[in-house]
DNA sequence: ATTACTTATATTGTATACAATACTAAAATT
DNA sequence: AATTTTAGTATTGTATACAATATAAGTAAT
């Protein structure tokens, strides 16, 4: 579900929705802070309508959280939250590689090599974000390659979630050429069709990016 | 004055959104039809701005798909999509048994022993519609109880996907008895905050239901 | 001084009005 | 006959208007 272009999509609700989205991640609204509608719109240019069903969508993907009659409040993408998310991905990756390696195209396959390739050469020019776009996209063809809406819904929505502390992680000293070195043990799994070396190195990976996001916390 | 969408203290919103989605999951829009908002609106006597919110929910679950300026379709649950959540749950709950067991307050471990109770009841009156409203009040509990937002938004989500076909998978012949032991031995591993017998025991009961289901498929 | 009760204001919830876009089908052109 | 044009309609997208509710401040009563 490619959407459009620029910060969002075609309508005002969409873009905003994602700019809101984009905001609450990178943390200029925190958690607590207090949304109100009207100063929104104004500060937006539009009027509240776009506004509530951006918040409403906001609202079911836990972001910020309504109190009825009285405003709405973000929530935000805790720490804590993080550090569930990569045990969720460790979790459900192997789940992802299993049924990624038996469904996959040929483009698709075709597609993961390409990204391996580029992913190389911005990796040798540390032009990591770069290589950060490279990874996102990797993994969602992945996801996408499962056929399963409800697994693929799930990782590409955390994936977003993560995406800052991620691009963060890459950017310590010799992970990205770790990382790397990941993404293609993964890719060969696939292109050899081999399940259990495909699931294991998946969830190695997973790993790895969380422990490495770990030593980044303290 | 309330008027077409029945009462509580909610927002008109809030109960067209269950409404739409109760509809969609129990098929009475089926997948491939169109929601149009007029039409909605005066279904359920109000305008068309609470049914746009709702929908826009429902579009960011993935239960109806929207096509700017054209319309909504609904998505729906699949059968495909009931097998893949049981498989996804089954690699997902032993994380949740584990943080649970370690988080577990008093209270909520009460609550899952009185549960286990009532379910016992009403499993030999055969009242399964009763085992099958425990037997989700059970399981959110766990979910809860993990104090982990994303795990129990994710996990929260897909229970109220497969409510029905679960029900249904409670109706064959002494699947409910097994159910209510399987229970206890859950919570039994809770009471004994053995976090290995107990993440064994909810895998084991999720892979059940699962096969359960499986043959109710065919 | 404290409490209860108005009044004012800010903010959300809902309804309606208007604008933009897509679909249909009939009319006009070739 | 086929194609284009165009008018008309249905439907969504956005803006505004109105209603309901909550917060805060000020006033009266004790």
């Amino acid at each position: 579900m490619k959407k459009g272009v620029g910060q969002g999509g075609y309508s005002l609700r969409e873009k905003i929705f994602h700019r809101l989205r984009e905001d609450i991640i990178n943390g200029k609204y925190k958690a607590g802070d207090s949304l109100v509608e009207l100063k929104l719109a104004e500060e937006m240019g539009v009027s509240r309508t776009p506004i509530r069903e951006a918040i409403r969508q906001l609202e079911l993907e836990g972001l910020v959280s309504c109190i009825p009659n009285k405003g709405v409040i973000v929530e935000g993408v805790s720490r804590q939250d993080i550090e569930d998310i990569y045990a969720i991905r460790e979790s459900l990756e192997g789940l992802a590689a299993r049924w990624a390696i038996e469904r996959i195209s040929k483009e698709q396959l075709k597609e993961l090599e390409d990204i391996c390739e580029l992913m190389e050469f911005y990796t040798e020019k540390e032009d990591l974000d770069h290589v950060g776009e490279l990874n996102s996209r990797f993994h969602e063809i992945i996801f996408e390659s499962t056929q399963s809406g409800p697994l693929k819904q799930v990782l590409s929505d955390f994936q977003f979630y993560i995406e800052n502390t991620r691009l963060a992680s890459l950017k310590t000293p010799g992970r990205a050429r770790q990382s790397l070195k990941e993404h293609k043990a993964i890719v060969e799994a696939f292109k050899n069709r081999d399940v259990d070396a495909g699931e294991l190195a998946l969830v190695e990976h997973i790993r790895n990016s969380r422990k490495n996001v770990e030593r980044l916390g303290r």
